[in-house]
DNA sequence: CTGTTAGCGCATTCAT
DNA sequence: ATGAATGCGCTAACAG
């Protein structure tokens, strides 16, 4: 800024002003500063203004997984809004790994981040504590919590396994499997539906979970489990809609008909689910609206409004297809 | 830090120095220093220490797209190998847009990353002189020139399509279709196959290039248009397997067989193409390892390490299973 | 092994 | 509308 100042004929600090905020600085300079930026190829230091002015406009992320389309779009749908605003996204995968989550923390809280998004609920001790100590907003997305750190914006995961089966009791079927990937909040789903199943009435379940993540062979590998052990027909509860895909595919590489015999519930509604055949019954849970709302409440606890709601639920709705 | 000393009855050096290189601080004061660290919940200020060594440990990826596995498995595998080396990484999406890119890249660069990942070999000049600017490592990812910015590491993508009309002439198809999506790769791809397809030999071909994102949805729609403009069975060359998928979905909703009546070529070999029926023939080629070939030779850059070879192609192979 | 002294490149006062 | 002075929290020499 000093040399760019020299060719302009101004101060460092009118090279900031004209930077920060045009208006302070009178017209004929300006273009004088724009011309000496142009010329020297000036980049300013970000780090250096983020040190002067403890605003580094960074936000942290911290997901699972990125290459989960569920958190990945989460993730695309907060940093476009954020990114309006002019924030830039430090983006890092946890592995579903607490640990891991917690040094990611600390990593990420020394780079002075305005503000941290973070995947579920459950953080470790000391990752709370470093968090309400760095005093900025912290989302936590997917999944509700009556205590959050700071606010979470999701939805109640055991509720979907109980509407699930529910909706297998109204229609009927004689019994239900289950497939399930390793992820905590899956699992949480998966269980509530089984309660649900056996305290609503007659019928057995069976059970195939994973403690790998969902995939298509999961699926197919998880549906051959379930008739490994003895499931004769009715309803296949997922965990997540690339295992539904996995478990139609088998199904119907059996000869066995999808819904005729083997009826197929999803999770997540990918934009998959509504192409395949037959297309798939699913838990429907908008995920880039997750990642809006979490960065509309951030904004606002940004600017100054903590008035927010600490607990945003944004609830699901089960889209019934053709393979229930 | 100041606080920590003085609570550990050393200098603010000594605590620098005690976290930045252990082994100049006795062990007796360094648990002193530990102990207070522990006391004070202090959290060191990266920002500070980047601008004062001139080293961010920050390395910023672009990528057109974090929702496509193609992009996210390669930023996955990179990210891995570079925090393992204490490197953080800054990602950002294009949306496959150059100008989007340079604002990017620009604002990317305020933050003085060590090193920069991007994606492809196209750049808009003033990006390009931003980059040689700022003289820091630059790879460019998934795709190969003459002239990178720095280095690159990818593959042939017309070699690709030239490969994969080699595979149709020698299955003696008698007519091809193209579907593919709207990117500037996958265009070429799709060119290159039917340019070789041409010249070596008979047979028709009918194309449906979309100017969207590769999705099912989208292979089912590219079929139906083939068949439209008069395709009658042969091989459909796809710019990505779920297009491929959505292709076989279509073509067997409507009876026709799959490989016999229509075969089908995808491109990435995901990991889903091994687990469909048919399985998915398809252009493998190994994201992971692009992301870390571009880890390896970057660190090895950052160490000092200029030698690496400009351009790193990593090719392709076609992997038959039954979908041809 | 430890401390002193200088910046790193900006933003933020307070002046004028 | 512009400038001078000061400090953000740390690392990098250089001493001792």
């Amino acid at each position: 800024m000093e040399t760019v100042g020299r060719l302009a004929g101004v101060s460092q600090v009118t090279v900031s002003r004209a930077l920060s905020d045009p208006s302070k600085v009178s017209p004929a300079t300006l273009a004088k500063i724009h011309e000496a930026i142009a010329q020297t190829g000036f980049v300013p230091n970000a780090l250096a203004g983020a040190l002067a002015s403890s605003k580094s406009m960074l936000i942290s992320a911290l997901v699972p997984s990125i290459t989960n389309i569920v958190y990945s779009s989460m993730v695309k749908a907060f940093s476009e809004e954020m990114r309006r605003e002019g924030y830039e996204i430090l983006l890092s995968e946890t592995g579903f790994n607490a640990e891991e989550e917690e040094k990611l923390i600390a990593a990420h809280l020394s780079r002075r981040p305005d503000a941290m998004f973070l995947t579920g609920i459950h953080h470790s001790a000391q990752a709370r504590r470093m968090l309400l100590a760095a005093e900025i907003p912290v989302a936590e997305v997917w999944d509700i919590t009556d205590s959050p750190i700071d606010f979470c914006v999701g939805f109640n995961h055991a509720e979907t396994g109980r509407a699930a089966a529910d909706f297998a009791r109204r229609k009927s079927y004689p019994q239900v499997g289950v497939v399930s990937a390793g992820d905590e909040r899956a699992r949480r789903r998966s269980e509530a539906f089984l309660r649900q199943w056996h305290r609503s009435g007659e019928g057995a379940s069976v059970s195939m979970l994973f403690d790998a993540p969902a995939t298509l062979a999961n699926g197919r590998a998880g549906f051959r489990g379930l008739l490994d052990k003895g499931f004769t027909g009715g309803l296949v509860h997922c965990s997540s809609d690339l295992l539904a895909h996995g478990v139609i595919i088998e199904a119907q590489s059996r000869g066995l008909d999808v819904p005729g015999r083997i009826a197929v519930l999803g999770f997540g509604d990918q934009p998959f689910a509504d192409a395949v055949e037959p297309r798939i019954t699913t838990v429907r849970v908008d995920m880039a609206a997750f990642g809006r709302a979490a960065a509309q409440s951030m904004l606002a606890r940004l600017g100054g409004d903590r008035t927010g709601p600490p607990v945003i639920d944004l609830g699901f709705e089960i889209v019934e297809r053709e393979s229930t």
